[in-house]
DNA sequence: ATGATTTCCTGTAGGC
DNA sequence: TGCCTACAGGAAATCA
């Protein structure tokens, strides 16, 4: 499930790779997978790759002329470097041939929860995927953070999966995160103090940058542009460990449901009267 | 209005 | 061994 760290992986891959290359053809094998400009995809021929950038778990790549490719991931979305006689995996949807005529960009996903959304960039204001984002989990500052967590009675954990207030967190590294700060993901948002909320700040941003560092996390599907794997999920320390010891104090991991979704904590280095706070919370209303 | 639940989709793991 | 079900989850829609 590519997150921050791993959408981060492939634009410093396709950086290093693709900038600067022009692109010949867009091919479309599954046109429902277009969020949203398809009609447009003609008029991309012949444009070079601008930039590479990212918001959040957004891949954005700017050609000249005011063009825009958002790529999303979903959960088991790839961006990959083929050669363009390699064979087509069956869940490519999207091929981006570039002018060396011997490589393209794939974008292959199996359960299509991604997309390719394409637009000029004067209309991104009107792409409500992009627009409702917050500011990217590696730019938020400490008092930002104190304000979007005021007042807010949502557990902790819901609050970081939400892209709108701050982008790029999903639920591997919220629940690493959240551990590595001590602090239980049913923790109201806005119940965490000051230093709570500057040690949860440091631990995401900490966490973020080491599995920069490893590449990502590979669970299931991720592989960065070239295909290689992740590395970082040797160095999780909750995340899908429900049953294991805790690497901090021996206790063993659990695995709870929050929002719909799966949360990985240890009950005992996570302050271990926080449900109970957020059960009584729950009551008075 | 807020939070909880459902929906999309397919590969894989687990149970029997 | 093989089938069948449950589960994984990002984000939007829908429900309560």
């Amino acid at each position: 499930m590519p997150e921050l760290p791993e959408v981060e992986t492939i634009r410093r891959a396709l950086e290093k790779q693709a900038l600067g290359c022009r692109i010949t053809n867009l091919i479309v094998l599954r046109k429902d997978y277009i969020q949203t400009g398809l009609k447009q995809i003609s008029s991309l021929k012949g444009l070079p790759i601008e930039a590479i950038g990212r918001r959040g778990k957004i891949l954005a790549v700017h050609l000249t002329g005011g063009w825009i490719l958002l790529h999303h991931l979903g959960m088991s979305g790839r961006i990959l470097l083929k050669r363009s006689n390699e064979p087509i995996d069956p869940h490519t949807h999207i091929r981006i041939l570039l002018d060396d005529g011997v490589w393209e960009i794939r974008q292959c996903d199996a359960r299509r929860f991604g997309y390719l959304a394409v637009m000029r960039e004067s209309d991104l204001d009107r792409f409500s995927p992009w627009t409702r984002l917050g500011v990217d989990a590696l730019d938020l500052r400490l008092s930002v953070f104190c304000d979007l967590l005021r007042q807010r009675k949502q557990p902790i954990k819901s609050f970081l999966l939400d892209q709108r207030p701050v982008a790029g967190l999903g639920n591997i590294y919220a629940d690493e995160s959240l551990f590595r700060a001590g602090i239980h993901p049913l923790r109201p948002a806005g119940s965490l103090s000051r230093e709570e909320t500057k040690y949860l700040l440091q631990s995401i941003q900490h966490v973020l940058r080491e599995s920069i560092s490893a590449g990502g996390s590979t669970i299931n599907d991720y592989q960065s542009l070239d295909g290689s794997l992740g590395e970082f999920q040797r160095q999780h320390r909750v995340y899908g460990k429900a049953g294991d010891p805790c690497p901090n104090c021996g206790a063993l991991i659990e695995k709870i449901i929050v929002g719909g979704r799966s949360a990985h904590f240890c009950r005992k280095c996570q302050s271990a009267d926080a449900t109970r706070i957020f059960m009584e919370q729950k009551e008075n209303r």
